[in-house]
DNA sequence: ATGGTAGGCGACCTA
């Protein structure tokens, strides 16, 4: 099975670069995020015709999750226990989807951004990503994958410039924290092994061009699931060119 | 400290 994970910022505005990443890599499951789109919204005759059912959980504006697959989607959650919120519904539970999908249980997550260090929306974000890790130790057992974008940057070798980021969110100690965490639990960080490298370049300034990114999209996948994988990849080429998302899709391999 | 770009929406917000 092939899994992928993108923050694709608007499938609606991408949807023709998602039906040809698809297609291109063979994907069977892909989580995506920043999906800008209410389910209603969704341009899914083309996903359709190409073998693809979709579950999403959304919002019109910013936000949004779905997972796409053709392999089957049954048993759909969003959200999770004790998620908290920001906002009222859809935007509150636009952050988390769960589908199982031929077996394996693919959640596509979009971890708060937490904005400023002194940012309510950062605290937000700790609270958030504690909920999770709690809620997740239930599904250890399973086949489970945890994917997207984290909006953290684990080591100081996932951001171009650390300096530059010395007041940001995405590299502070409790950031971090939160993220080590699952892997104390029994989660395996699956991408960094195989697939280094980064996976988000800011539009401004020419980032992509300069390679001036962050690491910060993951999959953590359950000790069952994390057996089976064979390899990843940073599809590095779908950053580039006019009309690319800011993030680069990322590919997981797995021998069931 | 600021501003640079992109998307969606509705005349400004989020990343």
């Amino acid at each position: 099975m092939r899994l992928a994970t993108w923050n694709v910022n608007s499938l609606r505005s991408r949807i023709d670069r998602v039906e040809a990443f698809l297609t291109r890599h063979d994907v069977d499951v892909l989580a995506v995020q920043e999906t800008k789109a209410r389910e209603d919204q969704l341009p899914l005759m083309g996903l359709e015709s190409l073998g693809y059912e979709v579950a999403a959980a959304g919002y019109s504006q910013w936000n949004g999750v779905a997972v796409i697959s053709r392999v089957g989607i049954e048993d759909v959650g969003v959200g999770f226990d004790d998620m908290p919120a920001w906002g009222d519904p859809p935007v509150a539970e636009a952050r988390a989807i769960g589908a199982t999908c031929g077996g394996v249980r693919v959640w596509s997550l979009y971890v708060p951004n937490g904005r400023k260090p002194d940012d309510p929306h950062y605290a937000y974000k700790l609270d958030w990503l504690a909920a999770l890790r709690a809620a997740a130790r239930g599904w250890l057992d399973a086949p489970t994958a945890l994917v997207g974008d984290w909006n953290v940057c684990p080591t100081d070798d996932d951001v171009f410039d650390v300096q530059q980021f010395r007041t940001s969110t995405h590299v502070t100690v409790p950031e971090r924290e939160a993220f080590a965490a699952f892997a104390d639990d029994g989660w395996a960080e699956v991408t960094r092994e195989h697939a280094p490298g980064y996976t988000y370049w800011d539009y401004y300034r020419q980032r992509f061009e300069r390679n001036r990114g962050l690491k910060i999209d993951f999959a953590y996948a359950s000790p069952s699931l994390a057996a089976g994988v064979t390899g990843a990849f940073v599809d590095r080429d779908e950053r580039a060119g006019t009309g690319a998302s800011d993030h680069a899709p990322v590919v997981v391999d797995v021998d069931l």
